[in-house]
DNA sequence: GTCTATAATTTGATAGAC
DNA sequence: GTCTATCAAATTATAGAC
């Protein structure tokens, strides 16, 4: 793993624990061994950096959520394979999605961090509207953002509760 | 309003744009026109500080609910009472629900001010497991954690896309 | 209750050597 | 790419006068 890696891969576990001021360039630096100005090289500002770290998160967690069609060729729901993900991430992370993170504090946020995070709804919603219109529902752009905004939610109360109980009844079917 | 009224008011607006990092006793003093030695005489830390907004926050939200049976005695269905508070707080505030935030970056807080916002939600969840229990729907402790969910994370949604149409779209009955 | 003054620390960022 | 050195600003907090 690369320097530039390593720093991304530190700051994004920072972020999804506290948010975008919650990493600084010399505690990143720290922890891989090197100096903050180093940091500097590889990011000019802090705001290229979140950008980058947002911009980043989003193209792995399309990546690994793969195409609607593929898991219906497998038989699998592809909603069911969405809340996995979200699962997986708060309980093997057990750290919140990061781009949930940023878009709650998304007012306060460098113009481009808010942008890269806005693109990371934009695609989520997407993929949802898709998968729901492939499940054959009426309103897929309807289940889509309920989806979302539900998987999103439940993960902060049960982060918030520290009970991951909440996010299971949460995804529940009734 | 009393100086310290002022202060906490000031800080909620902050919080509820940028989390518990958006606010400083300097700004803070600024904005209520005096020095920030001064805000510390009415909050010793900023923990203090943050735990007192949180626990405020909570009263007067539940106080603003007031019972599902005053509602459903008025032939009001609570959880579109419940639902309607969050609304408000999006079209009205343009501000995120302040414990939403602080929840979303639990990990990260002072033990004091994470206290208050697990009460928020342990009191909101009572609330609306009393609420579905007497709709006459089967799983009101699943119904609760559901629609609390539901309206925290298409807040955030909202925000972030900056469309409030997320918001009516999620909590859109299919 | 509010002030001045100040301490101790952290932060984002830059200049310039190697 | 990484370093040393340094800066200007911001932050939380305290001591002590009024």
């Amino acid at each position: 793993m690369s320097k530039k890696e390593a720093l991304l891969k530190a700051a994004e576990n920072k972020v999804r624990l506290g948010g975008y001021s919650n990493f600084s360039f010399r505690e990143l630096a720290s922890e891989i061994g090197i100096k903050s100005a180093s940091v500097h090289y590889h990011f000019p500002t802090k705001a290229d950096l979140g950008a980058e770290l947002a911009h980043q998160y989003t193209n792995a967690f399309l990546n690994a959520l793969g195409s609607p069609s593929e898991h219906l060729a497998n038989g699998k729901n592809p909603i069911e394979v969405y809340t996995q993900l979200f699962r997986s991430a708060l309980l093997f992370d057990k750290k919140m999605c990061l781009c949930g993170l940023l878009g709650a504090e998304s007012d306060s946020l460098p113009e481009k961090v808010r942008f890269e995070v806005k693109r990371f709804f934009n695609q989520n919603l997407e993929w949802l509207t898709e998968a729901h219109l492939a499940n054959g529902e009426q309103q897929p752009k309807h289940a889509a953002i309920q989806t979302v905004s539900l998987l999103e939610g439940a993960m902060m109360i049960s982060k918030t509760l520290d009970d991951n109980s909440y996010f299971e009844l949460a995804t529940q079917p009734a």
